[in-house]
DNA sequence: GTGCTGACACAGG
DNA sequence: ACCTGTGCCAGCA
């Protein structure tokens, strides 16, 4: 059995609620919970990600994670996730089109 | 108690 | 678009 904080329960809460083809980066995690921040969103989907779609969480530039950019750029593909990224732009630095994927709670 | 590290954010170059 | 420095918060040796 695998007991979780509650604050990283919460958290994970909050990935699993953000719906296909929508981001939110870590900031705006934390500011949704209202507690933590940036740092202790991405230690917590560092830790117990595995259980959660942490491909959709992102950086406030809309950068993927670190260590796993092609993985997520899978997801994104398959999601349908907006993506600025193009032949003009370095495919290296894939980003997500967050003007568009940005996602807020439920409603939004 | 002190210091370092980390799936970050923001500003400057 | 990329790198560096600084600030913020929490965990760990």
């Amino acid at each position: 059995m695998t007991e979780i904080d509650d604050y990283s329960s919460r958290v994970l809460d909050v990935v699993d609620a953000i719906p296909p083809g929508q981001v939110m980066s870590y900031g705006d995690v934390a500011e949704y919970l209202g507690a933590g921040g940036p740092r202790q969103v991405g230690r917590v989907l560092a830790r117990y990600g595995g259980g959660a779609p942490w491909w959709r969480v992102i950086h406030a530039d809309g950068t993927p994670a670190p260590g796993h950019d092609a993985t997520a750029l899978e997801h994104y593909l398959a999601e349908g996730t907006p993506l600025l990224s193009r032949e003009g732009t370095a495919r290296r630095g894939v980003r997500v089109n967050m003007r568009q994927a940005r996602w807020h709670g439920p409603g939004r």
